[in-house]
DNA sequence: TTTATTAATTGTAAAAAAAACACTTATTAT
DNA sequence: ATAATAAGTGTTTTTTTTACAATTAATAAA
């Protein structure tokens, strides 16, 4: 077989920045490294590229060997190839970053790993350049939460307006007026109003909303100003 | 020296989307391969990513190369990795899109290349995925073209209004109302008007304007609503 | 020198979108 | 009964966006 003689062939990693939301904070999935050096360390999960697998297939594959989930939302961050970035032997990383609903975890945790969840403003210190990581993909996650649906991602089936307010205004790190924040939302016509309601956090009790999963497929490369103010934005 | 044994190694290339606009077409600078297996096919211009290089340093250096230019804008695209998208040996690629002031690159050309413009419309078939590539580059663009002024880059020094549009309207494929155009450009505050026109290609000639790169290296990251009816975008 | 041609320049009014703002309601606990 | 808590809901103002056409500067032609 004819091969490109003479170049340097390198490992190939794919890191996954795991995010989720349980109701008030923004989390991150973090484990402790398994493999030498750095050993017991916090780490993103990680792997490396296998022969037979491209990017997306082998990111799925180190995402269910953790969390146990399938077809979970995910999308490529960027591709880190610093040269020292390992110091153990040169290795690009290709990031992922993915949205999780943080209830299915809890049912399907893999107990082989030691993972914890930690609140996306309080993350123990990483391995190599995974803070950098970390740091782009919240960017990312901004950025695209501003004009895309992508945030209902991170919520389970069933959620209420103040949930979702909570989670954009998390994500944002302000606050929002309640009443423009559900106009703007309800105008999307993503939500379906159920006729339940969650009692846990009041009184009053707040209404379920469901996703429109059809209209949320066809609309989610549409561009729609989900936040106040997005020309603040970087 | 530890190293992390038994994992497979691989080629990592870069690949460089490289745009240009000639005044009235947006281009594509392709090459004819030269190395063996399909060689004399037009390719997007490429290289290995070197043992001592990270991706941004191996891309500027394959595009001075060809070009001849430093300091180009360029930003990575996508890293792409499929089994067996380079059918010689598995070969990830990191792809990168650049753009450049058309004009520039006429007087530093690298003749070592058969290099070529092609208008974006109107193509050659290209090696491997390339096609993806250059697809997922032009949206991309359009992308972030909608919300930053990051067309000045594939335009010279000075430029007139009637040529921004121009540009402005070849990417989106559209025509917009150059009243609300001008008005909308100059609401950004990056453009200075100069004294002199340019006569070339109307007889009242058009104003000349140049890049206030003061304030434009402080608004890159800015939200701008450049086109109107953003929410028809992608 | 007049006139025709061409493309650049400029303003206003209407419509739509976003932002600011506060009271009422449902429920539970006291 | 009443107090406390958080959910739900409308209107006005401001800002932004869009639609739309006449005038101007320069050259070429009559």
């Amino acid at each position: 077989m004819v091969r490109y003689q003479k170049q340097t062939r390198i490992l190939v990693a794919l890191d996954c920045i795991i995010f989720g939301f349980d109701g008030a904070n923004l989390k991150l999935l973090l484990v402790q490294r398994g493999l030498e050096y750095e050993k017991g360390k916090w780490s993103l999960m990680g792997g490396f590229v296998q022969k037979d697998e491209n990017f997306d297939k082998g990111t799925a594959r180190i995402l269910k060997e953790l969390t146990g989930l399938e077809g979970v939302y995910m999308e490529q961050l960027f591709a880190f190839g610093d040269v020292n970035r390992d110091p153990i032997e040169r290795t690009v990383s290709v990031a992922y970053f993915a949205l999780i609903d943080i209830h299915q975890y809890e049912k399907q945790i893999n107990a082989d790993y030691h993972a914890e969840w930690f609140p996306i403003k309080n993350t123990p210190k990483l391995i190599f350049d995974h803070q950098k990581m970390v740091d782009m993909a919240k960017e990312k996650l901004r950025y695209k939460a501003a004009f895309h649906p992508i945030l209902f991602e991170l919520l389970p089936e069933k959620f209420t307006l103040p949930q979702l307010q909570s989670l954009y205004e998390g994500i944002f790190d302000s606050q929002f007026d309640k009443r423009n924040f559900s106009r703007k939302l309800q105008s999307t016509k993503l939500l379906i109003k159920q006729k339940d309601k969650d009692k846990e956090s009041s009184k009053k009790g707040a209404y379920y909303y469901k996703l429109d999963k059809r209209r949320y497929a066809a609309n989610f490369h549409a561009f729609l100003n989900l936040i106040p103010n997005p020309g603040n934005l970087k």
